[in-house]
DNA sequence: GCCGTTTTCGGCCCGACTGTTTTCAGTCG
């Protein structure tokens, strides 16, 4: 069973406990669990086998031993009898929006309805037939938004629909130019899943700081590209766009917009914790600000005059807001509930082990996965842009050097001598077009001659050994036989780093977000090789953020380096090097721990290691 | 059912919006 399926399977469980007035606690953990599991980023089934389900956030020993008993057994006996204790339409309904567990419950009973199959069918022929109108509580309004939500649903637009981050912050950014061109809208940012960078988007947040409401809500909902609006009002909407995307704004005073964007940001776990940990100390958080619920004087934190019950205490940014519960501020991409808050509190009270300081998108000083446009002839596709633009763009960037990392050529077409020829060539060449460029100031990018070389399904790389002496270093993925079982894939991957100009790990998991999960790896064994001989990760292809972000902060826990490189293919691609410093931020990573945030000079040195 | 700077027991986030409600229940994020 996949991530999804067992998170639905524990929501699904939560919904029938909520039409048996099950203890609401009980009702919420599942709910948190389900939440917790649909957003990990690598697959729950590796981390059952490590021995490390009691990491994930709202797994406790109940839950554990049900998904220990799901990977031994292929079922959970007992939460099996919760799910067949309600009609199966129960669960189609379900998925309908505006129906909930109660709604739910009550159409499947009333209505007699229980095959799944003709579910839908059945009860749009209640509603034509006036059966629903007898009911108490369902009125004409009720009747004809289900009718919506019916057809909505069979449309296919609840089915969960994730964009690439960088797709959705395009889409944002339109909506965000035309927010602020309005005289009313003070400050207008992207929030949500948005703002803490994850790697695909569902809905995407927007928050508007404003003293005029009810002009920004209008034109928002407005908005040309909006085809619907799904909510209206007072403080917000939700549009829905012609592509079918959702756009949620929030609007907030000035004065109050910080508790806005915290409590906007989420993510959903992390503001559940972060009241929690406030209520304790008597305080109680919303979008509004804070209030003290007790109004007696609170003591051990920083801000220490809200004493007023009657009071929302405002703020009108965020590091105020976080500092007035007594913890320093937390950067979005950490806010997943993972530790970060007892991080803060630790930082904030001068201990060992805060937050760490995050690397930044202007620490880095070069990118080391670029294909250019040289053609040796390759196994795999070609850069479309030259040497020289290249070098051009990687000023622009300020960057200090670029590392020129071709495809090797193809094994297919070509032997082993034919191979050295080529790179030699590709050497002479490339080192022509760098030493020969305009002596100008702007040119002083240096270059490191690399290669990305496919790692064959023996383990072995793709090209001779006299080769190598054409190239500072390599890049070595795996291109090929992606469903090896786990033990294979790993002698693989080890074999393919043993070489000593093999120093990066390209692509390491092989995913594409929403097309192909990676492959099954040892990444503990990995890991510990990589520390041991100075080998590296990561890749900053916005469909592969990879390693992903939980992968990340494994890998720095265990002092792994890791280089943050585009895999460009074209010169303007080099701009996704924002989205790879994303995944390092989420994953917890330091400059220390990132190879090109060092000078050309130490990674020279670093290359000969 | 989870969880721990006060706790292994006894707590558990908070508000917006909608419909059909004279005060609230259900759903959503």
């Amino acid at each position: 069973m996949s991530n999804l399926e067992i998170a639905t399977l524990f929501r699904n469980v939560a919904a029938v406990l909520t039409i048996q007035n099950a203890n609401r606690f009980r009702i919420v953990a599942y709910e948190k669990v389900a939440d917790s599991i649909e957003k990990l980023t690598s697959d729950i089934k590796d981390l059952w086998k490590d021995g490390k389900l009691r990491e994930i956030p709202g797994i406790g020993d109940t839950i554990a031993s049900y998904i220990d008993e799901l990977f031994k057994t292929g079922k959970i006996k007992h939460l099996e009898a919760i799910i067949k204790s309600v009609s199966p339409a129960f669960f189609i309904f379900l998925q309908i929006p505006g129906i909930g567990p109660k709604r739910a419950d009550f159409l499947t009973s009333n209505l007699k309805i229980s095959n799944p199959k003709t579910a839908l069918n059945d009860l749009k022929k209640a509603i034509k037939s006036g059966k629903i109108s007898k009911f108490a509580g369902w009125g004409e309004k009720s009747q004809s938004e289900l009718t919506k939500s019916i057809a909505s649903f069979e449309r296919g637009h609840i089915k969960e629909n994730r964009m690439p981050l960088p797709f959705a912050d395009s889409i944002a950014m339109q909506v965000l130019e035309y927010l602020k061109k309005l005289p009313q809208v003070k400050q207008a940012d992207v929030l949500g899943s948005l703002r803490r960078k994850v790697p695909t988007i569902g809905d995407i947040d927007l928050a508007v700081a404003t003293n005029e409401p009810n002009v920004v809500i209008k034109a928002f909902v407005d908005y040309p590209k909006a085809r619907k609006t799904v909510d209206q009002g007072e403080k917000g909407a939700t549009i829905l766009l012609f592509d079918g995307r959702q756009v949620d704004l929030r609007v907030q005073t000035p004065k109050a917009y910080g508790a806005m964007l915290q409590y906007f940001t989420g993510s959903k776990l992390h503001n559940i914790h972060l009241r929690e940990f406030a209520i304790k100390k008597g305080l109680s958080l919303s979008e509004h600000g804070i209030k003290n619920i007790t109004g007696l004087k609170i003591k051990d934190l920083r801000f220490k005059n809200f004493n007023d019950k009657s009071k929302i205490y405002e703020f009108n940014d965020e590091v105020k807001f976080y500092n007035a519960l007594g913890l320093d501020w937390i950067p979005p991409e950490l806010r997943e509930d993972t530790g970060e808050i007892e991080a803060a509190l630790r930082q904030a009270q001068g201990k060992q082990q805060g937050l760490p300081k995050l690397v930044n998108l202007n620490d880095i000083k070069g990118d080391l996965h670029i294909h250019s446009n040289y053609n040796l002839e390759p196994s795999h596709d070609l850069g479309l842009s030259t040497l020289e633009e290249l070098i051009k763009q990687a000023d622009l960037l300020h960057y200090e050097y670029i590392g020129i990392s071709d495809h090797n050529p193809s094994i297919s077409g070509h032997n082993q001598l034919q191979v050295v020829e080529i790179l030699k060539k590709r050497r002479e060449k490339l080192e022509h077009i760098f030493t020969s460029r305009e002596n100008s100031v702007k040119n002083r990018v240096q270059i490191f001659y690399m290669l990305e070389i496919d790692i064959d399904p023996k383990g072995n790389l793709a090209i001779p050994d006299e080769a190598f002496a054409y190239i500072d270093a390599a890049i070595v993925s795996i291109h090929s036989n992606f469903k090896m079982n786990k033990t294979d894939m790993t002698k693989r991957i080890l074999s393919g780093l043993r070489h000593a100009k093999a120093k990066i790990f390209g692509h390491p998991t092989g995913r594409l977000l929403g097309s192909r999960e990676g492959y099954e790896a040892d990444w503990n064994q990995i890991f510990d090789f990589c520390k041991k001989f100075n080998r590296a990760v990561i890749n900053s292809w916005p469909e592969r953020l990879d390693l992903p972000d939980l992968l990340v902060r494994e890998a720095v826990k265990k002092g792994v380096k890791l280089f943050i490189d585009t895999d460009s293919h074209e010169h303007l691609q080099m701009f996704n090097m924002q989205y790879g410093v994303s995944v390092a931020r989420r994953g917890w990573a330091e400059n220390k721990d990132i190879l090109n945030t060092l000078s050309y000079n130490e990674l020279e040195k670093w290359m000969k290691i």
